[in-house]
DNA sequence: GCAAGACATACTACTCAGTATGTTGTCAAT
DNA sequence: ATTGACAACATACTGAGTAGTATGTCTTGC
């Protein structure tokens, strides 16, 4: 991931991706406009054009370093040799708090999910939808895998895979609709989140 | 509900509902236009307006009527001195065949689930995203009253009613992000999905 | 014959994405 | 010390799309 991208963002870019996210999140891919970003950055658009070639494509890259917060976290857990339902917590246990600590990012990826909505696109931005297509699959292909081990070796009920899969990973990232930050939130309440879920989403599968 | 809205829905509201469901589902409700909308009925924008005040206004009434749908059936199926998990699962089972034939409504409603996002708004507007925002608290308020005499009975485990409700509720609607009519789907399938997912629900509960 | 509803057509004003151009600061070469 | 190139912005501008409105037409019912 990290050898297909600039070895290393620059910090104006990061700064433009955290506003974007946030916006995003607020307003909606669709409904924030550039300006609207620019006037979170306390700049104008034309810093952001400088950096993201189009709208699309910040909203891609935006996209893409969700999926990387994520896999990142999750990909360091899993051990090929624990069971799957060990793994299967292990992994909701790194997610979601990572979820919950780059929320904007996955408000973004959860609107964006069905697809990123433009009338007209690029082929920049078409080749950007398949590699976030591609990592979406790639993480997702991570949590399969461990449907499946159970499956077989009996620790899950067999069932139909895509409902199985879809329906878990739907109430694991359940923290993105209702999850906001609160000053006032109890200590360690992001890990009984985390906690919760990867006991439900294990109970689902058994 | 119906008491609140014309006797009777006029057949082209009720066309342009439908078609607006269809079009905002496939496009994105921010992206697609109401001239997106008019082509879809094959006619143009002046009879969209003039039986909807807004764009924003048809896209809450579309909200409203898909709303709606669900609240019918499984309103209708909760029995109060059944067992919590017992309701649970019928509720589930009426629910999803529902979302299922109404797909396009509920891709659009899991597109406003965090609000109607508009840079400015009417009064009317504002209304309707009360009523929404009433409906969706009252649905909900139909599988909370289950999870919670489930946890007073014993029958639900005790843990943060917020966590298990959403994540259950998003265990549920998972179809709606990954479902999609096909022709060759084998006979019975809908119904295999609203049983494996009551089954995965109460699991993930118990 | 008239009123009203249900449309279609033409028009307006605004927002927006993106582009062109200008400015400033930094850095490297001389 | 100077100069030029270039990156990183800001500003001004353009064209297209869009929501919504005004007006016209047709049909229907009384």
């Amino acid at each position: 991931m990290k050898d297909q991208m600039a070895p290393v963002m620059s910090a104006s870019k990061s700064e433009i991706l955290d506003a974007a996210a946030v916006v995003f999140m607020d307003l909606g891919v669709d409904v924030a406009s550039i300006d609207d970003i620019a006037r979170h950055l306390g700049s104008t658009k034309g810093r952001i054009y400088h950096h993201f070639a189009s709208k699309g494509v910040l909203l891609s890259e935006v996209c893409l370093r969700a999926a990387d917060f994520t896999y990142r976290k999750v990909a360091l857990v899993i051990d090929p040799d624990a069971a799957p339902d060990k793994n299967l917590r292990n992994m909701i246990l790194a997610h979601v708090p990572e979820v919950l600590r780059t929320l904007p990012y996955h408000k973004v990826i959860r609107q964006t999910y069905p697809g990123i909505n433009q009338k007209s696109t690029t082929q920049v931005e078409r080749d950007l939808h398949q590699r976030i297509h591609a990592e979406r699959d790639r993480y997702e292909g991570l949590f399969r895998a461990e449907l499946r081990r159970g499956m077989t070796d009996g620790i899950f009920r067999q069932q139909n895979e895509t409902i199985a899969l879809h329906g878990m990973l739907l109430l694991v990232n359940a923290p993105v609709i209702w999850y906001t930050p609160r000053a006032d939130e109890p200590e360690g309440f992001a890990l009984e989140i985390a906690r919760q879920t990867a006991d439900m989403a294990v109970r689902a599968l058994s």
